[in-house]
DNA sequence: TCGCCGACATCAATCTGGCTGATGCTTCGG
DNA sequence: CCGAAGCATCAGCCAGATTGATGTCGGCGA
């Protein structure tokens, strides 16, 4: 006897509760179905079979000596199938697997991570940082936070901040042209990854709209977190996001000489998968960050 | 997590067989049903649970590490299903019980059986005698032989053989009135159980419609296999089948005093429950009773 | 002894979960 | 750049599962 397609699994199911209440009517009761459905689903096990597995008595069922010696083996059998299905739950639920920018890992969620951990002890936290916008069908993860429109297809967003961008550079970089005055001194300087798109974009909101990048050898750092670093390394003009960088500037390191703060209409966004949202462990960290985040949207 | 009713079960068994060959499509093929089949008990399992199991990877699917906990669990447990009810296959075949008459136990099973044991040496068999036709529905038991008119709903019956009765009575006890020359003769001695409804069938076969009966002794025997035993021990004469006491007649222990045999419409018959006519005891003995009864009808 | 009650079987009708076939999407290999 | 492999999606269909009503049987109490 091979578990094949065809046999009634779910009149094991039914077999199980009522040979441990001995009666069909309560079975079915504990089971939310009717007696009938109870009365059907042993017969077509019998059948199944070829052996009685019940002797209906009056008042109540027996069990065959079959029915007897099969009886413990597919409730032991089911309890196994219950604690492992328990366990899974269990388990999933004790690690929160975020996926996230290298930029947003190191500036926000090192800062204020602590807090969601102390208010969940039971919920270990798993970060995961890469470049491109994870796929959650094809690798395992929890939540994401990126920043983005707002918009992925079968994935549900929560808007988390804008993400606003502005030169900044090293004092030490901008006392070397007598200081940044106005926004035009900065092409004085080296640029960091000229190619980004954000420059043209800050360029245009000062007034700049035919700023030329292109005589800047090109550089290619790839995350926002090494353009950083260069920038505070004296090494050039990157543009960043302030939000992040607060520490930085109050330190000394960097310096932002511009209160305007450009936008590419892509915002930071807290994502999981659709399918998902109750998920103890991922409605524990959307309510936390709905906490932190003061424009946090549904 | 207990497997209430709506926990769908046959995905368990989807997933089991894809966790091992770790392909939608083989999975399909192996449990008879479609790749898409396959894709949508897998995602249904997955709502169900609240995790995904497994990552869709190009060319082949992956197990998520929830699914990698799952896996060998549910495997073991069904493994543990599929060994009982192959078990109970092994053993219910095992035993054949056997529900019939004393008489028909003591005079033809008693000489006949030890040829089905030869035959079938995987079998053991287990008589029972009761006086009533047994309900299978709520006695445990495999076939029964019985005698009676051959209709019973939801039994499946084949004809054994005529149920046929003739008075017989001791040698010593027809001396004693000179030999039992003809039917009437018989009235002469005292009569075994004279309430038998065989009496007066047996009589009006050979004439005498208006034999009375009242005036012997009410006696209750209950099974025929007292009745000749009293016969035998020369206490009357009792209405026997004679197909069961050749062997007495030929030891003497017995006399028939006439070849005319009467019938009540009752004859002897195999049953047993139409759903279980394909077991493979039930179909091994009645090959034999269809071996061993000339007169045996499908 | 009669009649009611509890428990399971049966029946007819309904409904829905699961399956299929077609199609689309993505990736890999040539 | 195209074809093959593999999974997801969609719409439609059907058999099996479920239900409510009813039938049957045996036990129990008055």
């Amino acid at each position: 006897m091979k578990l094949s397609r065809q046999f009634p699994l779910n009149a094991l199911r039914v077999f199980e509760a009522t040979a441990r209440l001995k009666s069909f009517t309560r079975a079915g009761e504990e089971l939310g179905m009717t007696q009938t459905a109870v009365s059907y689903q042993i017969k077509l096990l019998e059948d199944t079979l070829g052996e009685p597995l019940f002797l209906r008595r009056p008042r109540q069922v027996a069990l065959t000596e079959v029915g007897e010696r099969l009886a413990p083996k597919v409730g032991e059998a089911f309890d196994m199938l219950a604690e492992a299905l328990g366990g899974i739950r269990d388990q999933s639920e004790a690690t929160l697997t975020i996926h996230t920018t290298a930029t947003f890992a190191s500036h926000w969620l090192a800062h204020h991570l602590g807090t969601f951990q102390v208010e969940n002890p039971g919920i270990a936290v798993r970060l995961e940082t890469s470049q491109s916008v994870i796929d959650f069908a094809r690798t395992e993860g929890d939540v994401a936070i990126r920043s983005g429109k707002g918009v992925w297809p079968g994935l549900k967003s929560h808007f988390l901040m804008k993400s606003h961008f502005t030169p900044m550079l090293s004092p030490t970089l901008a006392a070397t042209i007598g200081g940044v005055h106005e926004p035009a001194d900065l092409l004085k300087l080296p640029i960091i990854d000229p190619q980004d798109e954000w420059w043209p974009l800050w360029f245009s909101r000062v007034g700049l709209k035919d700023a030329d990048f292109s005589r800047f050898p090109a550089t290619q750092y790839g995350a926002q977190y090494f353009h950083a670093a260069a920038a505070i390394a004296g090494q050039g003009v990157a543009i960043l996001r302030p939000e992040f960088y607060g520490d930085d500037v109050a330190l000394g390191r960097l310096y932002q000489p511009f209160d305007l703060l450009a936008s590419d209409g892509s915002d930071y966004w807290l994502v999981y998968p659709e399918s998902r949202r109750n998920s103890r462990k991922i409605r524990a960290f959307r309510e936390f960050m709905r906490k932190m985040m003061p424009d946090f949207q549904t």
